[in-house]
DNA sequence: CTAATGACGCTAC
DNA sequence: CGTAGCGCCATTA
């Protein structure tokens, strides 16, 4: 169990995601200091207490779907638990984000 | 060293 | 709102 890499630091940047809140790949990964792809491949590994359903795309979507979609479904589940609401489509209202300017 | 891939980001149509 | 294409950075072949 070494993760002697940047993936420590995206687990501690998901951890400081409030609930009922969500975050983007792009913005976890620059508040661990990399880039979206490498946050996602760390969300990839999270270890327990880690609430990487609150991580989605920049656009409220569920990209995960792509060889996990069960997956997908349980995070979606665990979003509407946290009171985050989805639009017609899998994506969650820019207004849950971290990234707050919810008023145009 | 070059090519391919990935729980992504963003612009363009 | 939907799809398509390119860019990004690190790991692996």
């Amino acid at each position: 169990l070494e993760e002697p890499t940047w993936f420590a630091a995206v687990y501690e940047a998901a951890r400081t995601i409030p609930p009922g809140q969500v975050c983007s790949y792009g913005q976890l990964g620059a508040l661990a200091g990399v880039t979206a792809r490498m946050a996602g491949k760390a969300l990839a590994f999270t270890p327990e207490g880690v609430p990487w359903w609150r991580v989605v795309a920049w656009d409220g979507s569920l990209p995960i779907h792509k060889k996990d979609p069960a997956l997908a479904l349980l995070q979606r589940q665990k979003l509407e638990s946290e009171g985050i609401k989805f639009t017609g489509s899998q994506r969650v209202e820019s207004r849950f984000f971290i990234s707050d300017d919810e008023d145009s």
